[in-house]
DNA sequence: CATAATAAATTGCATATACATATATCCAAT
DNA sequence: ATTGGATATATGTATATGCAATTTATTATG
């Protein structure tokens, strides 16, 4: 059943797929900051959503979900978790459904706390990827982040 | 309290973490293509995973792991709901509790079936991230999967 | 031969992710 | 004032993810 058209298409999406690429690498260095972030007992995702409201300051879920690039009900769910754990607060905003979602003393301590091994899962990372793809991914990222991505999610 | 410590440490970490932006970068990237694959009922990971073993032929659970950087768990998953759609098949290989996965005419027909769209889906991501980014994409991805493969001498 | 060490795969658990749908709130038109 | 958008957030469902512990089968060792 392996015509050469089959073959055809396995090497062209096994030599040039992006997703597979981009998923490989994003587990690969997830797994590093993981790693580095146990003791402190967070997960990159969390600690991006506290480092986006420390630095932005107060704001919506909507914005928050724009700046990261992610689903509403995905930023939902784990505010509800790191709100349990006190290091995130909301409040209506008194517009609508609106929340305000702001940082707290615990959210600032913890990332004090995290900072030396954020550090090190950063030295981590750059080893595994070399200087020239950290360079461009930081580009990209942040061509991404300043662009919005309101025209590719959702 | 936010002291001017506290600023320095959100700088560092908003400015420069590369795990929130290869994150921001998969989720964008996987939402493209998850978006073209959706008629086919399959999404990003289990493509990746049929065209893993259909490429590279009949393998066990713990080298294709390897090769695609992911988790025995994870993978052990994925295959049971690929295998309930008829996309592979596994059987015990004989060696302990080893099994064998392998390709199926379903798997072929679905990647040849697929195959247009996984094209849109590309030519999507390529404008989205650049042909820079891509490029450096490719090949740190490249090498990961490389790697991966040697360290199991397949 | 029995048992311990080993190794692969699975299962339990918790979080991450996103689409579809529901809910809640405001604002505008009637 | 009531109804009908419009918008923001939450919930239902399913897959993805990975660590820890368990199961299962082989192999090594006493």
């Amino acid at each position: 059943m392996r015509t050469s058209y089959a073959e055809k298409i396995l090497k062209d999406i096994t030599g040039d797929c992006i997703a597979v690429r981009l998923r490989m690498m994003d587990r690969a260095v997830t797994s590093i900051y993981n790693k580095e972030l146990r003791p402190h007992g967070i997960k990159t995702t969390q600690m991006n959503i506290i480092v986006a409201i420390s630095a932005f300051g107060p704001m919506e879920i909507k914005p928050l979900c724009r700046v990261l690039n992610m689903d509403s009900s995905t930023v939902s769910r784990a505010l509800t978790r790191i709100e349990k754990k006190g290091w995130l607060k909301s409040q209506p905003s008194g517009q609508g459904k609106n929340l305000i979602v702001s940082s707290t003393n615990e959210g600032f301590t913890l990332l004090q706390r995290v900072y030396p091994d954020w550090k090190k899962a950063q030295k981590k990372a750059e080893e595994l990827l070399g200087k020239e793809t950290v360079r461009v991914l930081r580009g990209a990222g942040d061509k991404m982040f300043l662009e919005g991505m309101t025209k590719y999610s959702l």
